[in-house]
Formats: structure tokens, C-alpha cells, sequence
DNA sequence: CTTTCTGCAAACTTTTTGCATACTA
DNA sequence: TAGTATGCAAAAAGTTTGCAGAAAG
């Protein structure tokens, strides 16, 4: 992995074999690298530092969990983690893959990750300043359950897109 | 233009001066020539070669709706029409700006273009075969009125879209 | 030790842009 | 004729891939 960074190396490193966490390595935001390492696991993928550090900074993003891979790829390097662009594509595929994460295509056209939660949820976003929020709707999805069967079609996936002004851009535009 | 279809760019030239209908150098598909020009000019665009042959083909396309920049190209080619790639993608720009056409972002990722036909509609795709089935659903379009509110956005645009196995497919898979 | 993974660079795909020439009105 | 549009080629932007070296199990 031609690492720069040994303490990171090391963490990765640190945790082969199931054991115990490492608080003196804990950079205060990874506070499980152990459940996230069985989460890979479980994936089918092994456990790597980049795999690691992208999982984590998915799990991280608690106010913007929708992130593409260049953005991924910019938080990477700004915590001076050496992975290379491609790893991410690579990874965040994988991911995908395994349904750790879904791939959205929000107006524009590129590709946005965001960590599957399990529960199936749409989006909401604003066109100005990229704010997105998520939401259900029982009687929507109801809807589109029957509409698929009433053309004929199998369902297999939906998404739901709004686009609108959020409350604050809609506050500033007045 | 630097045209290499001397006939094409004659059923251009004549129609100029929104003179009649051009009978001798109709080619079976374009019935309406001074319809789509005066659609053109409507839009605030002049009237051009690949404007009309693009917006000719949008609107030839009753079963296939939705097009790829790339599949208009390759049908003004297997028409002998010298028309550039990157004219498409300027043309159905201004069309998508001038409201003539809808872009959508398919699952995939690419933009597909649609004739605007006014009517709001959403769509539910086929994941095998690529079918394009189209549908409205006022109770849906009433809750994401509903949810927007709700969530304090202004909405501006929706789309949803529906992903599943169509009859034909779902048939085969059997 | 074997298999899988990663960094890098190069290839690809889709879309946009600059510029000289050609066309519309 | 003035101003806009187009073709071509080159540039961008986003994403994927080949390969040799490195890490995981």
C-alpha cells in the first residue's frame, strides 16, 4: 500500500486478530474499529486501511451522509491518508457491492454515497446550496407498489427524488 | 454547416420564409416542418439544420422516448446527416433550457433526453431490456407536495423513478 | 505463502469548450 | 451584413482498468 503513515499502518494492523480496541491510537472519531472490521468481514471483503478509513468517514458523516468520491477522496488527503483516487472508486464499489452502500445519481449526473442504513428512505434536496434531507412515506410507497404491478412490472428498486429550495436558501432568497 | 447533404439543406433553405409545406422533399417522417420551425422560433432559436432533424427525431420517436445524446448522434448518422456530436449535446442544451425537452438521469448515470410534452409524468424503467413506461399518480404527486411543506422545502421539481423487470422480461425469466 | 489489494498512470466515457468557418434572418 | 450556430478537435470531468509492488490471512 506504499503507506506514509505508520500510524495508521499500524492501527490496520493492531486489530488483526479480533482484539481489543486501542484507545491510545483512537484518533477520537473511529470508536469501533472492531465493528467495522467485522463489517467488512462479513462483507466478504478483508480488512484493509483504506477500506477501513472510507467506511469510517461514511460512518462519520452523521449531518452529510451523501458524499461522492472526489469528496471522499478530499477528506482522505486532508487527514493525510495516502489513497489514491481509483482505491476510492474501487471501494466504494465493492461497498456497494456488498450493500454497505448505496449508489445514488442525483440531478447532475454523478455519483453520491451514502452509507445503507437498512431502512429504505428518499431524498429530498435543495438546488442551491446541495442540502439533503431523507424522508418516508408509507402511503408513496404503497403507491408505487401498486403502480409497478398494475404496468405488469416486477419491482425491484424505486428512488424518489424532490428538488426544492430548503428552509434556510428559501429564507435568504426572500 | 459544411454540408455534405445538399437535399437536407434544400428542405431547410426552403421552408424559409415560412412558406408551405415541401411535399417533393418530404422524407416520410418530418410532416411538419413549419410546425417544429416556428417551435424553434417560438423557443427563441433560430431556425437550423440540426435543430429541426434533432427536434424531428425527439418527436418521431413515439416508442422510445427517452434518447441519449449518443443515440441521437448515431441516428442523424444512419440518416447521412453531418451533424456533430458536440451540436447534439449543444442542441438538446437549449432545447432542455428553452423547455422544449426534459433531461432525466437514468440510473446509470447519463442524461437521457425526452420531448417536454407538458405534462408532468414519472417513469418506471425496465432494468433488463432498458423499456421506458411513463405514468402519474396524483396521490403520490400529492404527498411530496405534502412532504416538502412538511419538511419546509419549496419544492421546484420531482422526479421518481421506478426500477423493475417489465412483462416481456419478467415473462422470460420464468 | 498465496491471494487479494493498492497506488499510479493510462485508458475510457460522457460532456463541454475554443475557434475558424458557415449559416440565418 | 451582423450576429448566431456548427464542425472539428481538444479539453474537461468522472470513472475504470492494467500492472507491479505490498499487505492480509
Amino acid at each position: 500500500m506504499f503507506k506514509k503513515n505508520p500510524i495508521n499502518s499500524h492501527v490496520l494492523r493492531s486489530q488483526t486478530g479480533y482484539n481489543a480496541a486501542l484507545p491510545s491510537l483512537n484518533n477520537g472519531y473511529d470508536r469501533s474499529i472492531i465493528v467495522e472490521s467485522q463489517d467488512l468481514r462479513n462483507a466478504g471483503l478483508k480488512v484493509t486501511l483504506p477500506r477501513l478509513k472510507i467506511l469510517q468517514i461514511l460512518e462519520r458523516r452523521v449531518d452529510e451522509r451523501h458524499l461522492t468520491a472526489e469528496k471522499v477522496y478530499k477528506i482522505l488527503l486532508s487527514e493525510d491518508e495516502d489513497i489514491g483516487l481509483a482505491t476510492v472508486y474501487r471501494v466504494l464499489t465493492q461497498f456497494e457491492a456488498a450493500g454497505l452502500v448505496t449508489r445514488h445519481h442525483f440531478e447532475g449526473g454523478n455519483s453520491v454515497f451514502e452509507l445503507a442504513s437498512g431502512d429504505h428512505h428518499d431524498h429530498i434536496l435543495c438546488i442551491k446550496c446541495g442540502k439533503v434531507d431523507e424522508f418516508t412515506d408509507e402511503i408513496i410507497e404503497a403507491r408505487q407498489k401498486q403502480i409497478a404491478a398494475d404496468l405488469g412490472y416486477e419491482l425491484t428498486d424505486h428512488g424518489l427524488y424532490l428538488y426544492g429550495l430548503c428552509p434556510n436558501c428559501k429564507a435568504k432568497s426572500d
